[in-house]
DNA sequence: ATCCAGGAAAACG
DNA sequence: CGTTTTCATGGA
């Protein structure tokens, strides 16, 4: 079995990283081995102290696809600039930000409006089982992520299947709207934050938060900085104080929020997001 | 039962 | 124009 053998200024921490809910097609065994589905592939992995072992993939594409090439520690270090960030550093060392499929990525977020993270992962689930394809892994069957067309060509019913509520008509205009996944990846990669954020926003369902997932999770922008519920409370405890945490969520204070964040944290304020997020249950 | 969850569109004033 | 209401789902 192929073996990666992290080095000592190679901090990474798998449990973390596929548990911060960043990403919602992965499974932890109980005996340690994780399973998940990364394009057409299905990837089983473990990590014991600095040792990965993984099969399903050569080992580029498993430190691609975890951003394992990237200096964590110079990053971190770049936005450890308080003491609650700080904190938040020290409990989830090792978190890294990975490289998620672009258009799987957008419906997870398309799917996770107004909903917690176990049901985000059905709806996805649910998708993958009903329109993707099987792939046999030690004799289970798992299910690729589908096509925009395989969604753009079924009806609204079929996709009612998927529990998805009021966001299936959504997805399916989503997948309308982008025929050639390919190139839409190539499009917005190579936009600027703000150019890029307005234009994943002209799509159906993809708000100010949703767009800050995905440019945040599948194009590495990482001056991007997601504000949902938790994040906006720890802000209100900790740095800003002036908000009523009770009253909704407003277009003004989401910039307000996230222009901060970019001035306080740096350049890399998503990395120091997705930090404070994981640090939120402890 | 009531409230909440990695919100956004539509209706309203 | 900014502000409030509605939306479907399931767990706590």
């Amino acid at each position: 079995m192929p073996v990666i053998h992290l080095r000592t200024d190679q901090p990474f921490s798998l449990d973390l990283t596929l548990n911060c809910g960043q990403v919602f097609r992965w499974d932890r065994n109980p005996d340690g081995w994780w399973y998940g589905v990364v394009g057409n592939h299905v990837i089983k992995i473990r990590q014991d102290e600095s040792t990965l072992r993984f099969e399903g993939v050569p080992e580029h594409f498993i430190e691609h696809y975890f951003s394992l090439e990237t200096d964590l520690n110079s990053i971190t270090q770049s936005f450890d600039c308080d003491p609650h960030i700080h904190a938040a550093i020290t409990q989830c060392h090792g978190l890294r930000l990975i490289r998620q499929p672009a258009w799987e990525c957008l419906v997870s977020y398309i799917c996770a409006t107004n909903s917690n993270i176990p049901m985000i992962r059905r709806r996805i689930a649910n998708i993958a089982q009903r329109f993707g394809h099987v792939l046999d892994f030690e004799s289970r069957q798992f299910f690729s992520f589908p096509d925009p067309s395989s969604l753009a060509n079924t009806c609204s019913e079929s996709l009612t299947e998927c529990k998805l509520g009021y966001r299936t008509p959504y997805v399916l205009e989503t997948a309308c709207e982008i025929s050639d996944e390919k190139q839409w990846q190539k499009y917005i990669n190579s936009l600027p934050y703000e150019k890029a954020r307005h234009e994943l926003m002209k799509l159906q369902g993809v708000g100010p938060k949703a767009a800050d997932c995905i440019l945040l999770f599948a194009f590495q922008k990482y001056e991007s900085f997601p504000v949902d519920v938790w994040i906006r409370r720890i802000i209100n405890e900790h740095y800003i104080q002036n908000q009523s945490p009770n009253s909704m969520l407003t277009g003004w204070e989401y910039d307000m929020i996230r222009r901060f964040a970019r001035q306080h944290f740096g350049q890399y304020c998503g990395y120091a997001q997705e930090y404070l997020y994981a640090a939120r249950q402890k």
